[in-house]
DNA sequence: CGACTGACGCCGA
DNA sequence: CTCGGCGCCAGTC
């Protein structure tokens, strides 16, 4: 299977109201080291395809656009839609990151 | 083929 | 907390 298949379908399984790292997502996706190739999957989503991309975030919590820009308002948006807080272009972690149980994973990330 | 470019991450100042 | 610098890696030119 492809790259972008496999941190697409990862994306997927992230809760809703939940928000995960490029990095925790790469690592998800068996792909360690390659958060910015999780960034170039996210770009390059088919119309055809619902991914939740919007629930990916820097390290440290932060929306990846500059702050203020079209992309940011947009992600910002889809986040509070769902109950996740942003303040300041960023989300707390410790609130809203999301932990995967083991078992979820196993049973969801059939690559 | 080498240079450049990021929806990244980490560390030190 | 914010920068700057550097490592990383796939895609593009």
């Amino acid at each position: 299977m492809d790259n972008y298949q496999r941190i697409w379908r990862t994306v997927q399984v992230i809760p809703e109201g939940r928000v995960a790292s490029y990095g925790q997502v790469a690592d998800l996706a068996g792909l360690p080291r390659r958060a910015r190739l999780v960034g170039r999957a996210l770009g390059a989503v088919p119309d055809d395809l619902v991914v939740p991309w919007y629930r990916v975030l820097r390290s440290d919590g932060r929306i990846a656009f500059p702050p203020g820009s079209p992309q940011a308002e947009r992600q910002k948006q889809h986040l509070q839609e769902e109950g996740v807080v942003v303040l300041n272009n960023r989300v707390r972690l410790k609130e809203f990151g999301w932990r995967p149980d083991l078992a979820e994973l196993l049973m969801r990330l059939e690559f």
